[in-house]
DNA sequence: TAGATTGTTAATCGATTAACAATC
DNA sequence: TAGATTGTTAATCGATTAACAATC
């Protein structure tokens, strides 16, 4: 495929733009440029056309892109035309907020399966889902296929948790424990501790 | 101050590495080396070292870093010595999971005021707090001098509330909500969507 | 046609890495 | 002393921007 060469830095914008698109597609925009998406989300126009050229020839001169076709391809690229389940370890305040989470909807994921490892929790429910114990944890993402999961353990078990996701087949791992994780090459981790994002700007504060 | 010239990207990793010092601390480590740190955080130990040289010089040849000392001048780079008022709004999942989180503690910030549109949800309790109206999220921000907001509206609700946090004197939003919000220069955003998280990782997986 | 905007090239700018003298 | 590791320099590598011919 066209995949291995082209920059992280480059595919970590493409979900951005889609967003952005999707938003504007929501209220009946037909077409856009580089100039107006790059406006909505904070990036220059060059190199928003220089991202996409890395996959095609997406725009028409004089007249931009085509919000819906320039959404297809994205997907396409991003591969979440199809719908990724995702399994959710650790049911506390955190797990349980993304277990109920209504913003997976349209954009590629849907929570299939929910751990905990407290015995009080194991077979309650959150939504739909009956809470899994983490001991069957191994065995029920492999059985099921789940690639992608979210985890939201405390820091002191997060990386026996990922231990044991990476055991299970698990590729792609949403990190809201506060902690760096270590994985083998292959299986990829996004983070999200809020503190981090607080102190990244809190150095630019009187 | 020396502040005004480093890179952001840099600034961006610091609180990284004081996360994964702080994790050593615990276990008792009294010191500790670009290289070993490095390798914790994913990150190359020249790098280390070119970044906490932006700041002074932090360690000793043959030795490495004292660890107490390094977090202690990362925590006065980053200005989280001092602890910062957080107000969070909307009381939804995760604004309900944030005002419950532990995590900020000893990081640097405190839940101290929370906010909802909903006016079967004003005046009820979360947490020690009460759910105050988001009406009156100005005067109150205002008033106590908050600079620290996090955002869990509907995307819809969104840039508004965010306009009202700017005019409200808040100069860092960390947003929840699936959305690019456009604020005028000298107020930051930190973006925190699970569903940008995740489509960074789909593209790599078959 | 005239105006607008793409995709791409070359130039610029910035970040990372390798290497090593200094020194604990 | 011998070994280890820093802080820093110069070299490399990569990303962004400016500019413009092509063309819708």
């Amino acid at each position: 495929m066209n995949n291995l060469d082209i920059p992280d830095i480059i595919i970590s914008r493409l979900p951005i733009y889609l967003r952005a698109l999707r938003h504007m597609q929501a209220q009946h925009t037909q077409t856009t440029s580089s100039q107006e998406l790059g406006a909505r989300v904070g990036i220059s126009a060059a190199q928003i056309r220089k991202d996409l050229s890395q996959f095609g020839e997406f725009g028409k001169q004089g007249t931009g892109y085509n919000i819906g076709f320039l959404i297809d391809k994205l997907r396409e690229i991003l591969k979440v035309v199809q719908v990724w389940d995702v399994a959710v370890i650790g049911m506390g305040d955190m797990g349980h907020a993304l277990a109920r989470y209504q913003g997976f909807k349209d954009r590629g994921f849907r929570v299939a399966m929910v751990f905990d490892n407290n015995p009080s929790k194991v077979g309650t429910k959150v939504e739909s889902f009956v809470i899994r114990s983490t001991q069957d944890l191994v065995t029920s993402i492999k059985q099921s296929g789940i690639k992608v999961a979210m985890l939201c353990v405390p820091a002191a078990e997060a990386q026996d948790v990922t231990d044991l996701l990476v055991e299970a087949g698990v590729k792609a791992i949403l990190n809201y424990a506060p902690i760096s994780l270590s994985v083998p090459s292959g299986v990829r981790v996004q983070y999200l501790d809020p503190s981090i994002g607080l102190q990244r700007m809190t150095y630019y504060m009187e």
